[in-house]
DNA sequence: TGTGTAAATGAAAACGATAACAAGAAGCCA
DNA sequence: TGGCTTCTTGTTATCGTTTTCATTTACACA
């Protein structure tokens, strides 16, 4: 069996809370004992069981990372690993442990957030990507007086997360294709349970307004996140009676369904038609023309919420309670945008 | 504060003990008790404090999950995700919580091992994409008799793991460019460092022999699994005396890159130079012409890997410890097989 | 009615650490 | 030397469970 403090105190003729002073603060310890001590903590190979240390602490140096249910249409690419490992280079610097939740249905959502609730063993809970509908369960949590930080943000006074700006970068993914030049351009949007999928639309609305375009409702289609649900979006598109002569849409997945319907359409991009996604996956820089993205700041996010989550749970003050991160536009060939600067110079 | 065990049994007027029985077991309780304990569960909305029944029963019902240091070029696009939604639909299933452990260098992994073993508040370790160098940690874990199961195969003896036939794999694509009638068949490999890198190799070699090829080094160069290193190798490639018909690229992201030097060059695929590809990324589907790969399994990997370590946590006989999942050729265009199949038939 | 067995319950110990408190040792100053 | 403070150490309680063991109650049977 492993050992433990108390076989470090009869090794070392010391008391267990001796051993525990050595540990921890080393407040008050005698050098000699110290060495001592410490020469019994090696000899035996003894690491605190860090199970009773959380239960008589309270603290387990544990913090909860959920993921929501069904949300893989989102996680184009390389969003979740790259949010996971901004999480983790902070945790790792504070020494807290990751506690993954990963819900594939809702059912099995609810019961993962009652039980990281109700099991008292976690010190935090980062909240990934939260849906309107989550917001009984950000409730939950805060009156369970639980820290927790949203990635992403969220519409609720008080609460703490860290997003970007998704209305945004839309807007100036809209305005790019403006300054352009071009002056009919449709949006395929992508679902509104998210609140990502509003933002951005109200980016397109917004930018229009800026430049004195007429929102028209008939250059604006539903999309579901998805690569199908993109092609069908963009299918609509082009049958309409007013086609757009740019796109702009919600997220990359999409943009490139948009792509092969535009394709198969015999159009060209950009001369045909011009394209701006959003997100930052490899697909776009991949696909033929590449595409000009916004990209959203992942990593920044991720380690952003932990640094975040960190200072609630050590009670230090937050500055800034909800932070929104810059999108960055990436000027790629979709938009024929360096013929344009050619032009411009 | 929370409710404790205490504070049901005062409210049920019973001891601490019988409340435990009846949450627990359920062993030995007159249901007339079970009732009115179970009621002063639900009035004072009660549930067991983890940490404490974790010190007492020495279960903690959590398992780590180890990503390696800088693996994040092997993390072609769904790899990481997928894998993660295997295990925790697995872990869900029995109650069990996923610890995430990612680090960045070589000193934080040392480190994140040391911790894992030594803290005892994990109850067994899935360690995902050994690397050979891996093979000390994979040591301690036995020393540790800390139960444990890698993704991915390893060659040691009597270690558990779940993985998939990469040189099966590897060969069955070659046949198919075999089979297409390809004789000159290029390939580009990763790094040696992973065992995957030398199996796709060996598979090559194999699928060569069979077909009573000879294996001429001209063909063959040495990638680094990245996109760029696809690229430069396809450059040195294409610049050599004896330039491939064919090349087998050991990864997706090699392929992409290599596909990009070949439309440099002037030349076609699959006309000018067919390709098969490895992996399961959207990026092969993508690009154009669509590739053809190999698939890995990688949600199955993970669900079986979970499993398995459930098993083992269970003290369950384990019928088959090294477990080899089937990889699977998805063809699309990059091959010209649809004529091919049209000769055929 | 007494006896034996099974069912139901509780008291106290244990898991492995830290915290609160107490107390002895040592140093300082008059 | 006595009294005060500071340093160092130990004893005991505690965190919230489960487990062991003992005890009480209920029931069947002779």
């Amino acid at each position: 069996m492993a050992f433990t403090i108390e076989d470090v105190a009869r090794l070392a003729e010391v008391s267990k809370t001796t051993v525990s002073r050595v540990i921890n603060d080393n407040s008050n310890v005698k050098s000699e004992t110290k060495v001592r001590v410490l020469g019994a903590v090696r000899e035996l190979g003894y690491t605190p069981n860090s199970i009773a240390r959380a239960l008589r602490i309270r603290k387990s140096n544990v913090v909860g990372v959920i993921i929501p249910r069904g949300i893989e249409y989102v996680f184009s690419d390389p969003f979740f690993p790259e949010l996971i490992k901004g999480i983790t280079t902070v945790l790792n610097l504070h020494n807290l442990n990751l506690h993954l939740v990963m819900s594939n249905s809702e059912s099995e959502h609810r019961q993962a957030y009652s039980n990281l609730l109700k099991t008292k063993h976690i010190d935090g809970v980062i909240l990934v990507c939260p849906r309107f509908d989550d917001k009984q369960y950000i409730l939950k949590l805060r009156r369970a007086s639980l820290p927790f930080v949203l990635v992403g943000r969220f519409p609720l006074e008080k609460v703490n997360y860290v997003g970007y700006d998704s209305k945004q970068g839309a807007c100036s993914a809209v305005e790019h294709l403006i300054r352009l030049g071009y002056k009919q351009i449709g949006f395929i949007s992508g679902s509104f349970d998210l609140i990502g999928g509003v933002d951005r639309f109200e980016g397109y609305k917004m930018a229009l307004e800026r430049h004195s375009l007429e929102y028209d409702s008939e250059l604006v289609t539903k999309g579901d996140w998805t690569r199908e649900g993109g092609y069908e979006a963009m299918c609509e598109l082009l049958n309409k009676a007013k086609v757009p002569t740019a796109v702009f849409t919600a997220n990359d997945q999409m943009a490139v369904g948009a792509v092969k319907a535009i394709k198969e359409k015999g159009l060209q991009i950009p001369k045909d038609m011009a394209m701006v996604g959003f997100g930052d996956t490899q697909l776009a820089s991949y696909i033929e023309p590449s595409l000009t993205i916004v990209k959203e700041p992942t990593y920044e996010e991720g380690a952003m919420a932990a640094e975040m989550l960190v200072k609630l749970i050590n009670d230090e003050e937050i500055k800034e309670p909800q932070v929104m991160l810059e999108t960055k536009l990436i000027i790629r060939e979709s938009c024929g945008s360096k013929m344009a600067k050619i032009m411009k110079g």
